[in-house]
DNA sequence: CTGTATCCGATCTGATACTG
DNA sequence: CAGTATCAGATCGGATACAG
């Protein structure tokens, strides 16, 4: 019954209090940390960290690293985080349909 | 940049552990508590009551007392819930061509 | 039958300091 | 620059007992 539909692993991906957001930072461009850091802002840094890694394992973006004498790290969507947010493109249809403007 | 985008909001009223399974057996037919409570195998009264509640207060479940010598309250979806039911299918159809079936 | 009141443990988020 | 470690506070879900 639990399993009846597949909803909730769906939306587990995306319930972290940033991971919408963050979803649609990497949309608009690629990322580096510190970039992530500063456009969402009030996010520490432990907790962008831990979405970003929990992002990266549901295969929603990746994480690439550019070699050079400091660190250089740059976020970005897969297709299927591209897709998946396409699909929640209804919901703010709703959403606009149904709760005020 | 918070509002920037209106999904959270959203997101946050299926949010709940049994939100999304909710919907779903009212959609399928209104239903009692009583019956809600056996088909949502484990979960307490008091968040059964509590996830109602805010399904209600958001718009989306009604729930109708029947007058009785016995207490029959009945829940039932909205207009509202069943358009935002509607609108999370892309999400399942995502689920299907990203995840292991 | 349909809930509410309490208490508890688990999880989530945040602030801060520190590291390669 | 890109994180990790630690600790504290808030929120969530669950068990149980009780009430209209």
């Amino acid at each position: 019954m639990r399993t009846k539909c597949r909803l909730d692993a769906v939306l587990g991906m995306v319930s972290g209090k940033w991971k919408v957001l963050l979803l649609w930072e990497l949309h608009e461009r690629p990322c580096r940390f510190g970039e992530l850091r500063r456009r969402l802002t009030g996010i520490s840094e432990k907790v962008l960290s831990a979405q970003l890694r929990e992002l990266e394992a549901d295969g929603l973006c990746r994480r690439v690293e550019y070699p050079g004498a400091v660190l250089h790290v740059e976020y970005s969507l897969t297709d299927s985080g591209t897709a998946l947010l396409e699909a929640l493109v209804p919901i703010t249809e709703w959403s606009l349909a149904h709760l005020g403007n």
